[in-house]
DNA sequence: ATATATCTAGGGGTATTCCCCCAATAAAAT
DNA sequence: ATTTTATTGGGGGAATACCCCTAGATATAT
């Protein structure tokens, strides 16, 4: 019950470092069994040394806390990982948590705040902080608006039979085994697939469907 | 400033709108305009009256929360939504908001988490209940830690060279382009092509693009 | 009401993809 | 060392996609 939590904060700001550690030495069931400056140092630390949770600032020099993430969930995947970083970026969050990152909190983040988050992630569970969270929920939620209300601005909105057209090419469909589901003539189908090319500025087939999955523009 | 919020409830079992009533009926600045026991009748209400906020249950009969949802956020874009539900499911909220819904609460959440959530949306801004925030994450990754696994399973590894092929294919060069482009023959594209679509079971080129997007096969 | 967009469909032609067959060399795995 | 896979390349042909043109009927929006 009293196991500490031992813990690899790694950042490239000495400062920083610094800061965590003595917020943390104060605690009796956390320690910070090492300090990393860069990516591959901490790597190289979980190589012969162990740790329960790594502080990981998402934007080292050398490795980003990306890559760093991947390698560590993938070799080492007991060692739990808490991204830290200054940015409030959507894309960062995603991508880090996409990679196994179980927690991501903010350089703003408060000390009580900050050992919650530590104490949380550690036992197996997620933690984010507020702001993170709304710019995650605001994402998931932009994705799909940009796509439903036609943008107006990138893609011209494709009508409701342009889109069953598209809808069935994404699912392999040739214009023959289309034009016979929706029951009209290939010349149809031809007539429409000319339109989607060129309302989506695509130059083929392989450009219709990436560019449908990219703005989501079906379902 | 002191403006109340007009709120409409849409909920099929009475008793949980008695509920919502009596708490709100207390609150000065809030206001109760309508209850709602099916999807139908949340459109129809709107049709005629104004409402600044539909508290929507998810599970309606007849028509479903995601489509009365889809519907308000078309036709009265001012409304906003903040969804209600029994189930802390990953499917349910994420289909909730991407169609419009701006937060999405449980029906065990307390009086004042209520009341918060509300205000908050009418703010324009987003709430949503922890327990739901820990759901979305997870399952934010989840997604793509299947995708990963998957990839070895399914989806038979693809080589190096296929994969710039690949990637050419889904930037829209054709088989031509590709062979400049890489300094091979025509016809050893083709090859390579042909290959991709066995390996990928696809049958054309959109599936070939449309299996690369969703396994993320280029990254 | 009048313009704009959509859905429909055709003729005719070129470009591209997809399929079958084949095979040599090189690299990697067993 | 031997088998398997990757990479390269070819002939030939059928299927499909793409492009140009036109054009009437229906909707939709201004």
């Amino acid at each position: 019950m009293a196991e500490t939590i031992k813990i690899l904060v790694a950042d490239d700001h000495m400062m920083f470092v610094d800061g965590i550690d003595s917020i943390l030495k104060d605690e009796k069931d956390i320690e910070v069994v090492g300090r990393c400056y860069d990516g591959p140092s901490v790597i190289e630390f979980l190589k012969n040394d162990n740790a329960d949770l790594v502080l990981l600032d998402v934007n080292l020099p050398e490795m980003n806390g990306i890559e760093v993430c991947k390698q560590v969930n993938k070799s080492y995947s007991d060692t739990k990982i808490l991204a830290i970083s200054m940015f409030n970026e959507e894309s960062f969050v995603t991508e880090i948590l996409n990679n196994g990152a179980e927690g991501y909190i903010l350089k703003n983040t408060g000390r009580e705040e900050l050992l919650t988050a530590i104490r949380t992630v550690n036992n197996g569970k997620t933690y984010f902080s507020k702001d993170v969270t709304q710019t995650i929920m605001k994402s998931l939620m932009k994705s799909r608006k940009a796509s439903n209300s036609s943008k107006s601005g990138f893609i011209p909105k494709i009508s409701r039979r342009e889109k069953e057209v598209l809808k069935l090419i994404v699912e392999e469909y040739t214009t023959q085994e289309i034009a016979k589901e929706l029951f009209i003539s290939l010349k149809t189908v031809e007539s429409h697939r000319s339109s989607l090319l060129a309302k989506m500025n695509a130059r083929n087939t392989a450009g219709l469907v990436r560019i449908t999955m990219e703005n989501k523009l079906l379902d």
